[in-house]
DNA sequence: ACCGTTCTGGGACGCTTGACCCACTTGCGA
DNA sequence: TCGCAAGTGGGTCAAGCGTCCCAGAACGGT
């Protein structure tokens, strides 16, 4: 077992802990589970980190930071028209949760456990600001490519997107339903892209 | 404590269960727990049911199967116009879980552990079989009251709209903010009564 | 080459968990 | 009324849990 700095071990332990939830469950998260996964003894676990909640806490920070650009930056604004692209999105994020639903779930499970852990409580609602924030950029991205505007508040929209992917990604976890998926993202689509106004000849 | 029938036993169990899930959580569903919450022995646990994963799955089907008429069985019809009418709905459900938001998120960490447990991996699918007839047949109610057409297979548009309440409420535990649940839901009810077509003058 | 800090491994602790055993009480049917 | 199946309670078991301890190994500055 090579020596790895304490600061190094944690993070191996943030990845190593959000893969055994993956796989098996925040319930199977165990320290003995998580060295495991990490290929290290269990002294090495409270020598680079207090207590298992501590762990948790990165896991956590873990998710929430590299959800954003990390997984979601392969979604690209492509499209001949604007339903097109956003279409294009939604199927590219899709494509993301069909490839590692374990992963997805874990996502879900880790935002319902930060619910139930007091001193985690406010790490949902930094997660939503991520998704919407995330959101929000895409739609203004696609609103100046394709020259139009929106008829109501971006944030609002980007809500509105958020719960639409939420949603579909719930229904098709437990389904499985790949069919219904695409028609649903179909719907969303159509949903999101009401809200453009086309804008005047000359655009600012 | 006064003598009750095994079959009576099991079902309260099954209550006492998911009031304790609701309360702190699928991972403190503990036999002590449930029993403690019961006012039973811990003997009585294992007299009446085998293992905790059965009585689990008297859990899973009690949600599901109480889900559909009981919680939303408040769900009227009413408003003045198919996009009041629908908005209402929505708005109710939301109250509902505004109510009892542990209860609710109970709800989805039950799905979770459901997903990821063998033996009740059907589940989650039958559940949201439920929650899309539920939705299908008030759109139907709907379209019938205001006599209107969906211009999309009521099906689909039942999806959307579990989908869209989902989210929602995903969004709403994370964060608890009500107004932007309240814009959000507005959202949808755009983006529902949108497939709604007038019917020819003569209503079947 | 040395020494002290930094890191590692195995073992052990106290506790909670699900499960279960057995002596007991209860109440219904004969 | 009586017997026996049905139900109850307390105590107990092994396993798994988070946490901790301590002897020793590896490294870096001197």
């Amino acid at each position: 077992m090579p020596r790895i700095a304490a600061t190094d071990r944690r993070a191996a332990l943030a990845r190593a802990a959000l893969a055994v939830i993956a796989r098996e469950g925040v319930h199977a998260a165990t320290t003995r589970a998580i060295v495991a996964e990490a290929g290290m003894s269990l002294a090495s676990f409270h020598y680079a980190v207090a207590t298992r909640d501590d762990l948790l806490r990165d896991v956590v920070e873990l998710v929430v930071g590299s959800q954003d650009a990390a997984a979601f930056g392969t979604l690209a604004l492509q499209g001949d028209d604007l339903r097109a692209a956003v279409r294009g999105v939604l199927g590219s994020y899709f494509d993301i949760v069909r490839a590692d639903p374990a992963r997805e779930q874990a996502m879900f499970e880790l935002t319902q456990y930060a619910l139930r852990t007091p001193a985690l409580a406010e790490f949902p609602a930094a997660q939503y600001d991520v998704y919407r924030g995330l959101a929000a950029r895409l739609l203004h991205t696609a609103a100046v490519r394709f020259r139009v505007g929106w008829d109501i508040p971006v944030p609002d929209l980007a809500a509105l997107g958020v719960a639409l992917t939420d949603g579909a990604t719930l229904a098709w976890l437990a389904t499985r339903d790949d069919a219904a998926a695409e028609r649903l993202l179909d719907l969303a689509a159509d949903s999101l892209t009401a809200h453009a106004i086309p804008l005047s000849k000359e655009p600012k």
